[in-house]
DNA sequence: AACTATTTATAAGA
DNA sequence: TTCTTATAAATAGTT
């Protein structure tokens, strides 16, 4: 849809390149936007350009419940530590941009900025609660991880002691041969 | 692009949101491959109908590679610590300003929220980083008493071992008496 | 599922 | 770069 059809394959003047990319990714983020909610769906789009930087839009509040409902739809095993921590500011600008559709001039940009500014600390706060239960998780998990080595170590424990008592019983009613060996690994 | 303009929110009618969902679905995926084609990008796109059926595409030949590269990316740049979100923020509040209408209507307002955003996002930052530090200390000390705990672990098993290696000696040498508790005490 | 009248996106040009 | 405009493309409502 331009001044003429273009054909579909890579655009080799990087110029011209970069202008299209700039164009027709906002244009598929507009799209993907419309989409959601028109049809009341979720949808998440990320895009990479060639030199690394990404461009993401989501539905919802985070790429991140998108992306772990694709995980899970899928059955694949969700690294439950490392999804959940991504709200960008990409996201946030791109629900602020769904709500500035029809800019009523001065009012209602009033009351986006608020929006904005009660988003943005939300989700900065919301970015700390999950990082700080994901700690939580890995403390938790490092404590069991200890109560089994305590429990572990009782148990050998219980295990040297009755060693050691059944040891004292022969050599009490044997009376025969001492271990020295045994003594001086216990030493140890 | 129809016969009239619709009204971007969420279409009542269910037959013609279904009619829309599919129309639409195909022309994003479609927006989606072409940019990608064009510019030679990385592309992702994952759609949840209400009914919880999911359509995808993806550049790449698996949707999971570009989420990974996703993941990877933001990964490392949200944990590493609030610089590279704040940069993004400045820029996501440059596009938000270049999209508003009245650009000098919402400037000063935008800056003073680019001012407490700032702000938010320091003191928040801050607050995580002492939380974080509290917590690393916290972590430090429960892997030192790990530590302490598998050593601890590692000396009484070679008691043990040592244990059952001089029976085993003093068994076959002497021929004498095997001590059937021991025995009972190690399966316990 | 096809068909158009329109709107929307965008390729080139300024 | 940013804005303008001619044209291609998408699609809303219709059949």
């Amino acid at each position: 849809m331009g001044r003429r059809k273009v054909e579909m394959k890579r655009i080799e003047d990087k110029s011209s390149r970069q202008v299209t990319f700039s164009k027709r990714r906002s244009g598929l983020i507009k799209k993907a936007r419309e989409l959601s909610i028109l049809c009341d769906v979720d949808i998440a789009v990320v895009i990479f350009s060639s030199r690394g930087k990404s461009y993401e839009f989501s539905s919802t509040n985070s790429l991140g419940s998108t992306f772990e409902r694709y995980w899970s739809h899928n059955g694949r095993e969700s690294a439950k530590g490392s999804k959940p921590a991504f709200i960008s500011c990409a996201e946030l600008l791109n629900m602020v941009e769904s709500q500035l559709e029809q800019p009523n001039i001065g009012q209602l940009s009033m009351t986006d900025l608020t929006k904005l500014e009660n988003q943005l600390s939300m989700s900065l706060s919301e970015t700390r609660d999950r990082k700080t239960e994901l700690m939580m998780e890995y403390l938790r998990n490092l404590h069991e991880k200890k109560r089994l080595l305590g429990k572990e170590n009782e148990v050998l424990q219980k295990e040297v002691a009755a060693m050691e008592e059944s040891d004292t019983v022969r050599n009490t009613v044997a009376i025969v041969d001492p271990p020295p060996r045994l003594t001086l690994t216990l030493l140890q």
